[in-house]
DNA sequence: CAGTGGTCTAGACCACACG
DNA sequence: GTGTGGTCTAGACCACTGA
């Protein structure tokens, strides 16, 4: 329909769609909502499939967020939670430091039962009882991470979890004061958003997400806490310092 | 053409090819090729489009591999590389420990000045001259991470660096022994493959990728080295230990 | 050259939010 | 109901690989 270049240039589509997308997310000021797709794709020239390809990249960076059934928004570059990787801190107490606005949604409890891969990881019985906490954090109204606590039944109980849970099970237990708390091992992977997860982020599907896939220890080197955490890029900075060389430490 | 549901289950298509292909996967052995993308998209009675979101999954987590004019492969479970993030060490000296064989591909020294934003992240004037170290790793003749180094010229030149390079400007600062190295502050983030390093990597771009942004420091607290690492999911697992409370360190 | 994956299109229908 | 984003289709052409 049309000419794939206008002169010697070699531009891709793809890369002329993203430049002429991130002038147009530039123009729009913060909370306005982008045309809709069919019209925005005849605007640009594309077919609707590739400008949902190139929005994709701005959805991971978090510049705009789109909403079935309402339309694609802009948003602002909102505020950073910065975090040490050294220490273990929950997000609500991270959030207080700097004064950010932290609010727990979709909150969710599923008693399970261990199973194999489970019970492997968590050094259990297969058959051992497990209460599994779910749920969203939101940021200023935004969803930006999704928790998933795993624990033994005997540790914590969902009964006793009712009252006083607003959001971290890391926090409820240090307040608790028992079991006494020692360190988390954690492992650290970047992953595609699984559908269930997509939807509870309101994102898409394969968007990329940074993972923690942590073991909470007792001072008794018992597992409390088994946990994983999906956080949306961009509303997270973490950092850790590396030593040079083990050999003079 | 078919009937989206059989009976009373509402399984969606995209759900029902993920376990399909996962089987299909699991069925040919390591090494072997898939049936082409038109025949297995009729055969498994979705589009080509769907199809390829579909596969998207399996090739983040690395367990098939598409070559263009070649075919998609499916690609045992390798070794993983695994590390505490605490100590700063190269993919080399890592790999030499678990005895993998590692190699050095694609690499590539570019002369560039500093410019505005890598002047604010260096420190350094925004006519600084600097060097870009950029190479792929190769485990086991696979694409796995992605490193650029950046450095200022009187640091590292290209001449020096010519000889006895073997992928690791960290490990020829330390063998070289000027300047002495203290640690790193490194930033963790998750990020979708740009079409550069797509290519680079032997990835489709917007595939998954866990990346470190690292700023490398001298015993004098000097900026030495200011370097991006891209990892491929699966080939890496990093790890680290984060201590519970600050209050009673 | 033939065959592969990479990209793009035009159109359709569905699921959801909101008035 | 109306309009939005979410998904899927059938087909086309391009870029690359290897015989």
């Amino acid at each position: 329909m049309v000419s794939k270049d206008s002169s010697k240039g070699f531009e891709q589509p793809y890369q002329r769609l993203q430049g002429e997308l991130a002038r147009m997310i530039a123009s729009i000021p913060a909370g306005e909502r982008l045309p809709a797709e069919p019209d925005l794709a005849r605007q640009l020239g594309v077919s609707r499939a590739t400008l949902r390809e190139a929005m994709r990249t701005f959805e991971g960076q978090g510049m705009i967020r789109r909403r079935q059934g309402v339309g694609t928004f802009v948003v602002g570059q909102g505020p950073v939670l910065q975090s040490g990787l050294e220490v273990l801190e929950s997000i609500e107490t991270l959030a207080k430091r700097i004064k950010l606005n932290v609010q727990m949604g979709a909150l969710r409890f599923d008693h399970i039962q261990a199973g194999e891969n489970l019970a492997m990881e968590m050094d259990v019985p297969p058959t051992a009882d497990l209460l599994q906490v779910s749920r969203v954090i939101l940021a200023e109204d935004r969803p930006v991470a999704y928790l998933v606590d795993i624990l033994p039944e005997n540790i914590l109980s969902e009964s006793e979890l009712q009252e006083g849970f607003t959001g971290s099970v890391l926090d409820y237990l240090i307040r608790r004061g028992s079991p006494k708390l020692s360190n988390s091992l954690t492992e650290i992977r970047a992953t595609a958003a699984k559908p269930e997860i997509a939807r509870m982020l309101q994102i898409q599907r394969g968007d990329v997400l940074l993972m923690f896939q942590a073991k909470l220890f007792s001072a008794e080197a018992r597992l409390v806490d088994f946990s994983f955490s999906y956080f949306i890029p961009g509303y997270f900075r973490f950092q850790v310092v590396r030593r040079v060389g083990d050999i003079h430490s």
